[in-house]
DNA sequence: TTGAAAGCGCTAACAG
DNA sequence: CTGTTAGCGCTTTCAA
């Protein structure tokens, strides 16, 4: 009989936090069946009016399910982890927007940890993500050689790497065209007549890094310019002062270059301190090219040339594939090229010299 | 009788996912010992040598607590929801890591929304975050006139605002002294010589906006410097275009002034891309101060003047605030200044012209 | 000091 | 189509 429930119905009329039995009760149905009413995915299992009668019970009472019953009922936790070396860094913003923009959507959050580029750190980060049941990782940390990526790979937890890669585990990616970023800056230099190139690689550690330092050589080649090798200097990280030292290096081993492509624009920054230290022009004297198209490099002076990452898209990307990994997580590992612009900016011109 | 359980300890030596119930299996106790045993404020209740089994067991299985079971029957998520403009303006970054510096250690975790200035989207964010059970807001997002605020206080909602205040609402706040930080520009500029000195206001619509304009105006009394109200103008927004717009307005509204007193950075890179356009030459012909010292500001040209705010502190100290909160909910609202520093770098000089 | 029992709010068989 | 039942993993009375 209902009268009971009826009873109880009309008696509590604001509960501060109803949950789903009140609003069963309101309805006059099962918890059960009101619960089947509020899922769409499971509407269709209940009689239409039935199901109205509840969402309108739900409305009224300002129902808000629980996520963390739900959570430990179907041991989903809707939650990814957020790896990232850290947030102040401007790359990554942009592409932690483009992550959420993607997650809000689909009923998921993000929890961003920060990794300072420690690997001790990174693993308790990792271990207390896990510990929070996150359901997947996206991870924009990754060194070529990787021990943690391996041992989280083995264990079957859903990943996807941003920005770069990591050798040996087949775990889907989201990277810029870092080989085509490099050759058109290489491409924008030479067709300015520039013929003694350099390049102020990333760390050999990452795969940025690496790919492209390669894709760099391979862009002299095309281009038949010197492929000296004193000419490729790798910094020891991706920051200003690594890449003010690499210069120094450079131009003191006498390798009289009169352009650079930098690893990136925080290196391209670094050259910017060593112009001033060194009274070098830029673009007078030296030409440089950054990477990634930082916010304000039009203010800077001059204004920095770069090429231009769609790192939003970056996220986008990224979070979509880890989606479609908690889908079907059987599927290959598929990786993605994201494609970028060169920005002509202020800090390349004709060589002046010879 | 043990055996039984002693028979399933010696089986079970790997459970994938071991729950407190596989622990206490494997120490020979009832899985309420066990959650006792395991939780430090408890420990104290059980005898110390069954604790010492307990946690041996733990170890050996590799137990990690549920958080998600655990937070269904505590009520609490530890998590809290901090809500931003958007985390691309460099100022939020800072903020953050200060904020998860603290709340890390304390196992809390932070869920990050980005309002881009929207209240409609804002309200839904907000309501995202509360079914997410979060324990607590921090807000940077607040305007001086600002229901939402209102709502969630009534409501009890444990919250601390960063950056920026709003009326009427009695919630703790962490903002940099905005008033010392204008006077010290003021002071700054008056001390090199200028006498017409503009104001590039925030928007009225913020605390941040209002009380700069009006610590600007007491400076510019204390100097014994032309109070003239055609030097302030408030710009709509905190960016760049707004900034301009403004100063192209000052400019063209014949206040002739020598030096600028920004709202922020962005306001004062809006006044960089005018002087471009007018071929006004800084610091020659006009003196800028900015405000944040946001990154790379070196690097410009010329290098901005700036007030340096502590980002990272006021993240820390709002996260402190917030768990202070937890603990002492009924405590009078406390807000703090955080102290803040001129930055010299070439923005600023002498005035030429009389 | 420990165990038994209950229940947080929800979902998923299963039965009717 | 709807109700019953059970249980996710944990904490917390209450008894013993």
């Amino acid at each position: 009989m209902s009268r009971p429930i009826r009873k109880r119905r009309t008696i509590i009329t604001a509960v501060p936090n109803p949950t789903l039995r009140d609003v069963a009760e309101a309805a006059g149905v099962h918890a059960a069946t009101a619960s089947r009413a509020l899922n769409p995915e499971t509407r269709r299992l209940v009689n239409a009016e039935t199901a109205r009668r509840v969402l309108k019970a739900a409305e009224s009472l300002g129902y808000q399910p629980n996520p963390i019953a739900r959570s430990l009922k179907t041991a989903k936790s809707r939650t990814i982890g957020l790896v990232i070396p850290d947030l102040t860094n401007p790359l990554f913003p942009p592409i932690v927007r483009g992550i959420e923009d993607v997650l809000g959507p689909a009923g998921y959050s993000a929890l961003i940890v920060n990794t300072d580029h420690d690997p001790a750190r990174e693993e308790a980060l990792v271990a207390s993500l896990r510990s929070r049941q996150v359901e997947g990782l996206i991870i924009a940390t990754a060194r070529l050689d990787h021990p943690l990526l391996r041992e989280l790979h083995q264990q079957g937890v859903p990943m996807v790497l941003v920005n770069r890669r990591t050798e040996n585990v087949d775990v889907p990616c989201v990277t810029p065209d870092d080989a085509a970023g490099v050759a058109m800056a290489v491409k924008h230099l030479a067709g300015l007549g520039h013929t003694r190139i350099a390049h102020l690689a990333g760390p050999t550690s990452t795969s940025t890094g690496v790919v492209r330092a390669n894709a760099f050589r391979t862009a002299l080649h095309e281009h038949g310019l010197d492929d000296d090798p004193s000419l490729i200097v790798a910094c020891e990280y991706w920051t200003e002062e690594a890449g003010a030292r690499a210069l120094r290096h450079l131009l003191d081993s006498g390798a009289d270059p009169s352009a650079i492509v930098a690893g990136n624009d925080l290196i391209a920054l670094g050259c910017y301190d060593v112009f001033a230290e060194r009274r070098i022009s830029c673009p007078r004297d030296m030409s440089v090219v950054g990477f990634n198209d930082m916010p304000f490099l039009d203010k800077l002076r001059p204004p920095l040339t770069t090429i231009a990452v769609p790192h939003h898209q970056v996220g986008v990307e990224a979070a979509r594939m880890l989606l479609e990994l908690f889908e079907e997580s059987a599927r290959p590992a598929r990786s993605v090229l994201l494609p970028l612009s060169l920005v002509v900016r202020g800090s390349t011109a004709r060589p002046s010299r010879r």
